[in-house]
RNA sequence: CGGGGCAUGGCGCAGUCUGGUAGCGCACCUGCUUUGGGAGCAGGGGGUCGUGGGUUCAAAUCCCGCUGCCCCGACCA
């Protein structure tokens, strides 16, 4: 493609309000534009971009056994009260009437319409196992889209849907998709994690998610350096506490704490180390207007997901907010304390074993030193509601943890037969009984993968692509081409030459002062760069520089190019 | 949804407090010069100041409503 046909607007200065460098560059870059929040055009170069990705997809999708189809983006209301999820879905489905007020969808997941197809075409056990995925436009309506497309409204997402007899085959399909996602993200060129996941909202039992890793990254994803141990924070255990809890040596004793709220404002003022204090998190209990209070090491930090999943607490965890914690308990929540404190007190591990320990005293500027368990206060229930930290022993004995964030661009799950029972959808098994099928779902991100990547791979001047994503492989950059006939006539065949040979190539040929056009090409990011210009030629040669090593030029020989880019851009 | 902020040409902003003919940088167009790291000079186009109402001789500026967007918290590929 030539750059002169191609109208590529890139911005010097970046938008105010773009948050992330994957967000900013994309804008920068002329890869994207926004029409509303959490809606955007993908502009040429970031289509080219999101295609390369879905093609690796569709490609390993297709290795694996897995079958293409391409199910509506709106979708029929009672499948949804079939399943059930109309009604637990809440406002993040977007629904909306047609003209004869019958009640639709646009789709945000595709269970319900896949399970429809597999429960009229599956009527025999011989049909299974088997795997149907589409690559589509999803829609979420979600509460705060943000980071550009990393959390976009609407965004593309490759979906696939198994079915099975049993869970064994279950399970062989789960680990396909498994090694499928690897070479996906490997083919992709990402530097990745899979994880052990909590199966949220979709439910079911074994869940992976797959992260690239990013320090911009929403979750955080602890790993052993030992073994092969990952896992979402969100479930992974908390190691049990060491020592066991001691006899209390100290009496229960007031301490004046004026204007100190935060763990380290109390620490400090009372000089004592934040892990001998206690925090107390007040949320929502299972009933509606109860209360419920969450113990914590002062240095530890709550894990809501775990919270969540204890009886007693309302799922998803929600917090009290400030004026309800004063109103019913009189204090602010930087004066809290489990001694004296009218919840039921749900006390992590690490928390319950102290002894003599600091806390809030339920008065505004007063804690109590001094404290311990069984004689001034009694937890409801002893569980494991913190995070694993970085450093801490893995849950599978092989050592110490590290955390890393990440940015979530696939998920697998074994759905189980969840949509399968409360739809109906069987098949006959070779007694010739009807028999409820058991059903794997499988997520890619299409257009986070994007972000991903170039929260990945950038560097002050902008995009570096991996080749596998790269919109262009190559860039021709010739320079003076409007002054130097030898210039534009080489570029010309050069051009010529790399499209015969199948090589992706761009050529830039506007004319622009050189400065202008490296500065657009660090932007934009294309992995091999030609430089064509009177200097050079000169001498017969031509100068070749990677994206990712811009101080390092080598001299490309006018006659081989071809074969010269050909060894260094990498077989995808 | 709760809390905070912003809305002035395509982008980034000033002007708002203290009402008085809408400005700067970038981008865009024309010409000349320049040509290996976002050039220089000269000229030019483009804005009902988000929107509706109010106050006033006069509103980007003050008041009220609405809308949109961004940021911070609970969801997800």
């Amino acid at each position: 493609m030539r750059l002169s046909r191609l109208p590529l607007t890139t911005l010097k200065e970046t938008p105010a309000d773009a948050e992330v460098m994957s967000h900013q560059l994309m804008l920068r870059a002329g890869l994207i534009r926004m029409l509303a929040a959490g809606l955007y055009s993908w502009m040429p170069f970031g289509l080219k971009v999101a295609r390369k990705v879905e093609t690796i997809v569709r490609e390993e999708m297709d290795r694996s056994g897995a079958v293409e189809l391409l199910m509506p983006a709106v979708q029929p209301a009672e499948l949804w009260h079939e399943s059930g999820r109309w009604e637990q879905y809440g406002p993040e489905l977007l629904r909306f009437a047609d003209r004869h007020e019958r009640e639709f969808c646009f789709g945000p997941t595709h269970e319900e319409v896949i399970t429809d197809i597999a429960r009229r075409e599956l009527k025999s056990y011989r049909q299974l196992p088997v795997n149907y995925y589409q690559i589509q436009t999803k829609f979420r309506d979600e509460i705060r889209p943000r980071f550009g497309v990393m959390r976009a409204r609407e965004f593309v997402m490759k979906d696939a849907y198994s079915f099975h007899l049993d869970s064994a085959s279950l399970d062989e399909t789960y680990e396909e998709m498994r090694l499928a996602y690897c070479r996906i993200f490997d083919r992709l060129g990402l530097e990745y994690r899979y994880v052990r996941a909590d199966s949220g909202a979709i439910g079911g039992a074994l869940s992976h998610e797959f992260h690239v890793l990013a320090d911009s990254g929403e979750d955080e994803i602890v790993y052993s350096e030992q073994s092969d141990y990952a896992a979402n924070v969100e479930q992974a255990p908390a190691p049990a506490p060491e020592s066991p809890h001691t006899e209390p040596t100290q009496e229960l004793q007031e301490a004046d704490t004026p204007d100190q709220r935060t763990i380290e404002e109390v620490s400090e003022f009372l000089g004592t180390p934040p892990e001998q204090s206690v925090k107390t998190l007040i949320v929502q209990g299972e009933e509606d207007g109860s209360l419920v209070a969450l113990i914590l090491r002062g240095d530890h930090r709550l894990n809501a997901v775990k919270a969540a999943k204890i009886e007693g607490i309302r799922s998803p965890l929600c917090f009290a907010d400030e004026a309800e914690v004063r109103k019913k308990l009189g204090c602010p929540v930087g004066s809290l304390g489990p001694a004296g404190l009218d919840l039921p007190l749900y006390v992590d591990a690490s928390a319950a074993v102290l002894s003599d320990f600091v806390c809030g005293a339920n008065r505004e500027g007063v804690h109590y030193t001094g404290v311990n368990w069984g004689r001034d206060a009694n937890p409801e229930q002893v569980c494991d509601i913190r995070n694993l930290e970085d450093g801490e022993s893995s849950p599978d004995g092989s050592g110490p943890v590290r955390s890393a964030r990440g940015i979530e661009v696939g998920h697998i799950f074994q759905l189980g037969d969840k949509y399968s029972q409360a739809m109906n959808c069987t098949v006959l098994n070779p007694d010739g009984k009807e028999q409820v099928v058991t059903m794997g779902c499988y997520g890619i991100g299409i257009t986070r993968i994007v972000a991903a990547a170039i929260e990945q791979n950038h560097d002050e001047q902008g995009i570096i692509w991996p080749d596998a994503m790269a919109p262009f492989s190559v860039l021709l950059c010739p320079i003076g081409a409007d002054r130097d006939d030898t210039v534009r006539t080489t570029a010309e065949t050069l051009y010529q030459q790399c499209q015969e040979a199948g090589i992706e190539v761009l050529m830039d040929d506007r004319d622009l002062r050189p400065g202008v056009m490296f500065a657009e090409a660090d932007l934009v990011g294309i992995p091999h760069r030609v430089v064509i210009s009177p200097r050079t030629l000169e001498q017969g040669r031509l100068e070749y520089r990677h994206r990712r090593n811009l101080d390092e030029a080598e001299d490309a020989p006018v006659d081989e190019l071809l074969e010269f880019l050909q060894a260094r851009i990498a077989p995808n």
